[in-house]
DNA sequence: GCCGTTTTCGGCCCGACTGTTTTCAGTCG
């Protein structure tokens, strides 16, 4: 069979760039759309959502959009032999490092042939390429946020700033960030920018126009500006959100329509007839999108994954928000079990309290098993007898304080972001705060499938949570075979918890066979979590969209290990919206009493 | 080379900025 089996799909996006970069040398024009075509499929295989290998070898290369008979041939010759002789012919004539200079921002591949063939390359080149070969580029979501207010306190400084977004994967709420794009609102382009370029803090100023501006930031982030006049805002809203991806599919379906769709409004095509030849311009989003015939897409969706077709036939989901959620299921107190890795530093009191602040109605505390290799079963049992009557009495004095109507509250949700809706009706009849505490724990899922603590023990807890923490190289059969065990220990093994156990910019997830895991979930009544840990999240946005199709239930959890990481809810909230996640499909969405119907049902079974 | 609400041919997003080429090529998002 294969040769090459461990080649990535980033790895053969950048093949394919490469071929498409040699296209472009040769004849530019002649080739015109076919680079045009290895630069489409470059990008969809980059962010595929499966293994290509795993693909082809279910003869399914051409299920990836932009992958068509000859390219999918092409791919079949890689993964056969390990080399494809077609590219081979069009890339012999330049050399390697040609192709590693094209990662250098403003070198595309007319400048690298240049450079190359001109004999040495400059110092400060190769000090470049050193520079962007070794460095993560992509910053975490929280991270990047706190970076972009900086700026846009500075904007706001001016009168002239009259309104001024973050947009771009930010506003998209994407995992990493690579940019940070910001729009203005004005009707003075030329001292906005000019105000901008003087933010005290910058490095660099990497370019400066009438209309855009981009400047670096300390620890390299560029900061890339756009402004525009009110009245046509929205369609810079929406140009400037993207995805790049998502742009190009919604011109393309306005041409069809005989308009012409940029960042300052829509025009007709010379067939269009519809507006005539002025620009229509946009205040808002939900205008223009609502002018091509679409509803309205939120900036999470805009990532060209079928959003556009969806839109036009109204059955975008409603998606799930941080205010659906009622409850955090992954939480780390203080009260000490002894365990095998890192205890929370806040009490559970604490963690009560600040669930009251997020207008929670229960949480779980998940501890790490205790220890197995320093303690025997019996000292195991007896630490979760111990957690068990500790829970046990938190939830007499919750019922106490819960029996009498409490103070509402119609500003409590700013304890959250600054963008997020607050969430309390005064009009509602409700209890405010956290009525139940469920005593759970995060086991380890040994690496042979077996279980760290005695099935005994299980009888103290309300439901546990199961994950990986060692032996991340098992073969995808394996891994699979192993978190199945796991969730087969008893109907309280309910939630598969950080599932990949990615960690963004450190170590990539493990290999798991997911259409089977989530079948085995539907069959099972077991639930998969997206952890809200900003350097998780996990699952990843691509296999909630996977899941939610598939009909497996979600729970999220912060996997707090102080009182001030439950604040963190809001990146799960984002990656459970970017996989098309409605309220049914969120665990936590539930009221207590519900969820408390549904946990009796699943673990009786 | 890919693709289909123009469906097996004939299209393929749209505009900004830099540097230098005084009218455009290269690159980017």
């Amino acid at each position: 069979m294969s040769v090459h089996k461990e080649i990535t799909n980033l790895e053969i996006a950048e093949l394919l760039r490469d071929v498409a970069a040699s296209y472009q040398l040769q004849d530019e024009k002649k080739n015109k759309f076919k680079i045009i075509a290895y630069e489409r499929a470059a990008d969809a295989i980059e962010h595929a959502s499966s293994e290509l290998k795993d693909l082809w070898d279910e003869g399914k290369l051409k299920d990836i959009p932009s992958v068509g008979e000859a390219i999918a041939e092409h791919l079949d010759e890689l993964f056969k032999t390990g080399h494809v002789k077609h590219f081979e012919n069009l890339m012999k004539d330049y050399p390697k490092i040609m192709f590693r200079l094209l990662k250098i921002q403003g070198i595309g591949p007319k400048t690298a042939l240049k450079l190359v063939s001109e004999g040495s390359i400059p110092k400060e080149i190769k000090q470049e390429l050193k520079e962007v070969e070794e460095k993560p580029t992509r910053h975490l979501l929280p991270y990047a946020c706190e970076r972009s207010f900086e700026v846009i306190d500075w904007l706001r400084k001016i009168k002239e700033a009259k309104r001024v977004d973050p947009l771009g994967s930010l506003r998209r709420k994407a995992s990493t960030i690579g940019d940070i794009d910001i729009a203005v609102a004005t009707d003075n382009s030329e001292t906005v920018i000019n105000h901008f370029v003087k933010f005290p803090k910058l490095t660099k100023i990497l370019e400066k126009g009438d209309k855009t501006a981009s400047i670096i930031l300390p620890g390299d982030i560029q900061v890339d500006l756009m402004v525009q006049p009110s009245e046509s805002y929205g369609s810079l809203l929406q140009h400037f959100t993207g995805s790049k991806h998502h742009n190009i599919a919604l011109r393309e379906y306005a041409l069809k329509k005989g308009l012409s769709l940029s960042e300052y409004g829509i025009k007709a095509t010379g067939s269009g007839q519809r507006i005539g030849n002025r620009l229509k311009t946009f205040k808002t989003e939900e205008e223009l999108y609502k002018f091509l015939g679409l509803e309205y897409i939120e900036p999470e969706l805009r990532e060209d994954a079928g959003e556009i077709e969806v839109a036009r036939d109204n059955k975008l989901p409603k998606l799930v928000g941080l205010s659906d959620i009622k409850g955090d299921f992954h939480i780390h107190s203080s009260f000490d079990i002894e365990t095998s890795h890192d205890l929370g530093i806040s009490s559970m009191e604490e963690i009560i309290n600040q669930g009251n602040k997020l207008n929670y109605e229960y949480l779980a505390f998940t501890e790490h098993n205790p220890s197995k290799s320093k303690h025997n079963e019996e000292e195991i049992l007896d630490l979760l007898k111990r957690k068990r009557e500790k829970v046990d009495q938190l939830n007499l004095e919750l019922q106490k304080n819960s029996a009498r109507p409490q103070r509402l509250s119609a500003s409590d949700g700013g304890q959250v972001k600054s963008s997020v809706k607050t969430m309390s009706n005064q009009f509602t009849q409700r209890y405010n705060g956290v009525r139940k505490v469920f005593n759970s724990l995060e086991i380890d899922i040994l690496p042979d499938g077996s279980c760290p603590i005695p099935l005994k023990g299980f009888d103290y807890l309300d439901f546990v949570l199961v994950s990986i923490h060692s032996s991340f190289n098992l073969s995808k059969d394996q891994m699979t075979q192993r978190v199945l065990s796991a969730l087969s220990w008893s109907p309280k093994a309910l939630i598969f918890a950080h599932p990949t156990t990615r960690k963004l910019n450190e170590r990539e997830g493990v290999e798991l066979d997911w259409p089977k895991i989530f079948d085995f979930c539907i069959k099972n009544n077991k639930w998969i979590e997206i952890n809200a840990d900003p350097m998780r999240l996990d699952l990843p946005d691509f296999l909630v969209r996977e899941a939610v199709k598939a009909g497996v239930k979600l729970t999220l959890g912060t996997d707090s290990h102080n009182k001030e990481m439950m604040n963190n809810m809001i990146y799960g909230v984002s990656v459970a919206r970017r996989g098309w996640c409605e309220k049914k499909n969120v665990v936590n969405c539930l009221s207590l009493n519900d969820f408390e119907k549904l946990l009796k049902g699943v673990i009786n079974k």
